[in-house]
Formats: structure tokens, sequence, C-alpha cells
DNA sequence: GTTTGAATCAAACGTCCGTTCGAATCCCTG
DNA sequence: CAGGGATTCGAACGGACGTTTGATTCAAAC
């Protein structure tokens, strides 16, 4: 099947798989044509650039997980305002944020396109950074705007300091979680995506909900 | 100074500024070499390869970080025995933790060596997660049994999950604080140590002590 | 003053890289 | 079947990279 898919998606696929298996800066055009069974040139081709390449990578995927996310939050505003509450649970909030990233792995090819992702969120490409910036910033407003309505009481900057510890935990877990299976000698198992969004939704739960203590 | 400081040392300081400045896979042996005045075989002849100079650079900042985190909790630990608790407090435990990753960059070169710290956590060179690892053992295994104690209802794999979490805000902090002081409008200033500090541990602190709701 | 070993140096080596180009090929349309 | 635009192809380009080498400099030891 991939033999007849057209090139372009070859390419994609090929360029996906190696860039999470030996990473962004180590993978090789001539690596990705080679594994797509393309032409040298036929990236230039299609896509203009090396960077022009992985852009479309990043996108393909996220685009689909930003979606799902904002329709998950959109569902949960829809439910809280049909039973008279003034604004969506924290907890539904959380939820709408966090499962579309964590299970985004089973439905694409492989689970590990999440690492991918995760490992994008904390390059020091330039580049890259910007495509993100430009790929998160909604889902980053709607989430925030929802938050603030949760939490009444807790100062906007507050919300926005805790959100971005959630998005730390979440990447962490994406990024360094075979570390963790490992050092805990197989307790911790961070391929079990139910689990892992049980215990960030619990530990994120009470860190949203916890007094100010400082007020500097 | 740094004109009459070892050819050694200059390198150090050289590739430090400029993996801060450009990420650790784009900048050349050659741009080192250059910035510290030294000759382009100089790298070669004082570490053995490029990769031995890398690891160079992350032990110099990463060993006295851990051993302040060890020797905080130290002091945390026979405070608690001194007042005859049974273990040191929560809140000293995560403090120890936090601050020397925090403050480490005021008294280094530049505070930004955090940022190249952190983004190590998150490479995908497997040669750099192993020098890693290396670094972080004894500190996980001191750390983790640390909060064992201050917690004995929690399950390990439990506190090894929110563990995993804090380090994960911690990480994040580190390395896109940018985006969140953009975002916030500046609200949320992410080179006030004490005020990430804080936010951090009172986020923690709520994190750990929440209830274990799910049995999976 | 000569020897010796460490340190520095200029130069080159071989390799891999992203990109470009013109020719060859394919496939659809007329 | 002929034509033509889209696609693929082999080949080469120029450049950057890490490493190696052999000569050179230099300061301390004898």
């Amino acid at each position: 099947m991939p033999a007849t898919a057209p090139t372009r998606d070859r390419l994609l696929d090929a360029a996906e798989r190696l860039f999470v298996e030996h990473g962004l800066e180590r993978t090789s055009l001539r690596q990705i044509t080679g594994e797509a069974g393309a032409n040298l040139a036929a990236v230039n081709y299609h896509f203009g650039s090396r960077l022009a390449l992985v852009r479309a990578v990043f996108e393909r995927r996220l685009q689909p997980m930003n979606a799902e996310r904002l329709r998950q939050l959109d569902a949960a505003e829809a439910a809280a305002e049909e039973a008279g509450a003034p604004c969506a649970e924290l907890e539904a909030i959380l939820r709408a944020f966090l499962r579309p990233a964590l299970v985004l792995g089973r439905q694409a090819g492989g689970r590990d396109v999440l690492r991918l992702i995760a490992r994008a969120h904390s390059t020091d490409n330039p580049e890259v950074q910007q495509a993100l910036l430009e790929a998160f910033g909604e889902v980053a407003r709607r989430f925030t705007r929802a938050l603030e309505r949760a939490l009444p009481t807790l100062p906007r900057p507050e919300v926005l300091w805790r959100l971005h510890f959630l998005v730390g935990g979440l990447v962490q877990t994406l990024l360094s979680g075979e570390i963790l299976t490992t050092f805990s000698q197989g307790a911790c198992d961070v391929h079990d995506e139910e689990a892992v969004l049980e215990r960030l939704v619990e530990y994120g739960l009470a860190g949203f909900r916890a007094a100010v203590e400082s007020a500097s």
C-alpha cells in the first residue's frame, strides 16, 4: 500500500518515522527519501525545502489534536450550560486539554508521534518554535478563558502559571516517560494512557485548586 | 582575564555560551574555538572529541546543582530529626529539590545555563541522555525515599508519578518560560526565581497531597 | 645549552549535507 | 497518436562539519 501511495504522503510518513526514531536534526533528506523509495530531489520538489517538510510533518498531527481539544472544550461548555451551570467544570476542562494529547498515539500511526510533538515543545530551533506558537495560540487562549471562568477567584497570572505547570507534566510524560518506567522498575507504565490521564488530572486538579499563598 | 585563562577553561566557557545561544546541535567546533580564541584542534586535544566536550560542559554545572540539592535535603532531614519529627516535611523536601535548580543561574555565569540543562532533559540525543541518567540517578533515589517517608500513605508509584510531574513543571518553566511571559503580556515573570519557586511549591504541594482516586 | 614533553598551530582529509539543474519519464488531454 | 505539463531521476554543486597529522613553539628540567 505505501508503495502505491502518492510520493508526497510517503515522504511525510517516512520523515515522521525517522524524526521519531533519530531526532529532527539527525535525520537527513537522503535517509527520508531512501526510506520513502523516492528520489533525493523529491522533497524539494514537493515541499520546497527541508524546513517546509518538517513543518508539514507537524501540521499533519497537531491540527487534528488541537481541533479535538477545542471540540471537547466546546462539548464541556455546552453540557454545563445545559445543566444550568455558569461555566464548564474544572475537571472537564483539564480532561478536554489532556486527553486528546494522550490518546493521539492510538489513532495515529504510532504512539511515538506524541514524543515528536513533545520534543518540538522544547526545541531550541527558532523556526520550529515559531511554527508551534502559531499552532497552539488559539488552544492556549480558549483554555485560559475557560479556566478563568471556572476559577473566578484565582488571579489570571496564577491561572497561566498553573496551566504552564500542567503542560510541563504532560510534556515530561510524553518525553521522558521511559525513564520513569525504567526507574520505577515497571511500576509506572507510561503507555497506559488512561492511567496517565487519571494521574495528571488528579495532580492538576489539586494544583489548580490550591489557595494562593504569596502576594508577590 | 578570559584571555589568560587556560585554554581548556576558555573552551568550556565558549561552548556553554554558544550552546545556550544556538543550541547543542547547531554549534560547531569552529564557532567554539573561534569564540575561545583557540585553535580548531584544541578541542580534540583537550577533550578527545566533540561529545566529550559536551559532557564536560554539563558536568561542570550539574554536579554543583545536584550536590546542593542533596545538601539541602540532608539539612531538612537533620532539622526534622532535631525537632523530633519522624521525617522531613514535604514542603522542605520540595524546596530542597526545586530551589537549587532555580537559583543556579544567579551564581553561574548566566541564568540561561539553566535552559541548557533543561533542554538536555528532553534531548533526543541518546548519548546526552545516558550522561544525564548518570548525573541524576542519586538525586532521584534520595528524594524518592524522602518523599515516601513524608507521605507514608501514598503508594510508591504515585510518589514517582508526582515527582515526575513536578520535574515537568520545573523543566517547562526553565525551557519555555519566555513563551509564558510573552503570552501573559508580562504578568508572569519567569526571571523572578523566588516567585517561580513559590508557585511551583504551591502547585506541587497540592498535587502531592491529593488523595488517590483510582485504583488502577 | 640542550633536551623533552606539553601545547598550539596551519592545513588538509574524507564525509555528509541541502539544494539545484537539465534530461528522462510518465500520464492525462486533445 | 501526438503533445505537454507534472513528476521523477541521476548527477553534480558548494559548503560545513569533526577529526587527524605533522610541524612548530614554548617553558621547564637537566
